[in-house]
DNA sequence: GGATATAATATCGCAAAACGATATCGGGCA
DNA sequence: TGCCCGATATCGTTTTGCGATATTATATCC
C-alpha cells in the first residue's frame, strides 16, 4: 500500500465514516479499504479497531451470521463528533494543498 | 492538538507542500503548523523531518541567517510525486466521507 | 578574546503504535 | 465428535511519537 506513514489517518477516518453509516465488521472493512487502495493486514486492522473502541470512538457487539461469529462495530457520539472534526481538517487541507490558491 | 492519531499524516502532507513551495526550516514549520491547529513539540517535529529526509522526500542544507544556523529543507522529486499522490488520496477521501453522495 | 545570550536543532528514554505472521475461536455439518 | 472455514486475536519485533532536556552555533558585549 501507498506509504502508510502518510495515510493511516485516512484509513481511520474511513472506518469512522462507515461505522456511522451502518454496523461493520473486520473482514468487511478490510475489503472496503482495499477498494480504496489501502491493503491492511489483520495485524494492523484489528489492533486499530480495538484502540478505537478503547478510546470511545466505536462500540462492538458479537453477532452470528450464516454460522460465523462476527464482531460488528458502530460509531459512538464521540466517533460522530470526531468525523465532523475530521471533515473540517480535511477541507482545511484541501484549501491549503490542493486548491492552489 | 486535535487527536494526533488521526491527523499526523495531514501534518506530513503540509510539510511536503511547504517544502515544495520554498525552502523551510524547523521552527518556521512549527509556527506554520500551529496556524493550522497542529501544535507539535520539537521532539515530534525534528525526528519527523529526519525521517522524511532519510526516506528521500526532503533534502536539507545548513545556512546561517541573521547569526543563526538554520537547516533548510526542500522537497525532492520523490517528495513532489508523494504530494501529487497525496492530493489524489485527499480528494478520494473528500468524495467518500465529505461530499455525502 | 572569553563569557554570555539566544535561536535553532538534536537527542534521550519511555510509552505506544504498526506490522506480518501465526494462532485461536466458534458455529455448522458430516 | 471431529473437521472445515470465516473471522478475530495475539505475538514479537521494529518503528514512531512525545515531552523534556541537552547541545550547537553564531553574534555581541565587556
Amino acid at each position: 500500500m501507498i506509504d502508510r506513514e502518510f495515510f493511516l489517518g485516512f484509513v481511520k477516518i474511513h472506518i469512522l465514516y462507515h461505522a456511522i453509516k451502518e454496523p461493520i465488521y473486520g473482514v468487511e472493512i478490510m475489503r472496503e479499504l482495499a477498494r480504496h487502495g489501502y491493503d491492511l493486514s489483520p495485524g494492523t486492522l484489528y489492533p486499530t479497531l480495538h484502540r478505537m473502541e478503547r478510546d470511545g470512538y466505536l462500540v462492538s457487539r458479537r453477532e452470528v451470521v450464516e454460522g460465523k461469529a462476527r464482531k460488528y462495530y458502530r460509531a459512538t457520539d464521540v466517533g460522530v463528533r470526531m468525523l465532523e472534526q475530521s471533515k473540517k481538517q480535511i477541507m482545511e487541507l484541501v484549501r491549503e494543498v490542493v486548491d492552489e490558491k
